[in-house]
DNA sequence: CGTGTGACGCGAG
DNA sequence: CCTCGCGCCACAC
């Protein structure tokens, strides 16, 4: 149990962790890698969601700026954007509130 | 079996 | 407000 031997768990844990996050929230990839029990690697989450499977609310993970980190205008920035304003978060310009739509995976029921 | 790399984070200048 | 650089870990080649 201390040793939690993730490796090869850390992708499957990651995604588990993305799917809780509630709709209408924003979790950014640094928390995400904590609440995966791999702190530091946030890079690792990045990571994993460019291999973001189907079904997964990847368009809910931005990064600690509050700000989408695929390319401004690209395809995929500008889904995700639409998504979360689809649930309710609202953009300041081209960034979010993360006091307001940020996740807290300790019992913030939404 | 080694190297590079990437949807990141953060301190400093 | 900006840029620069280091750390971080699993996966692709």
């Amino acid at each position: 149990m201390s040793s939690t031997p993730s490796g090869s768990r850390t992708y499957p844990q990651i995604y588990a962790v993305v799917r809780r996050i509630p709709r209408g929230r924003v979790a950014t990839y640094g928390q995400i890698a904590r609440l995966a029990e791999r702190p530091g690697a946030a890079r690792l989450v990045g990571y994993a969601m460019h291999r973001c499977p189907p079904g997964l609310p990847w368009h809910r993970v931005i990064n600690a700026g509050g700000r989408i980190s695929l390319p401004a205008g690209s395809t995929g920035a500008l889904a995700q954007r639409r998504r979360l304003e689809a649930e309710g978060v609202r953009f300041a310009g081209d960034r979010v509130d993360l006091k307001r739509y940020g996740w807290s995976p300790n019992g913030a029921p939404e």
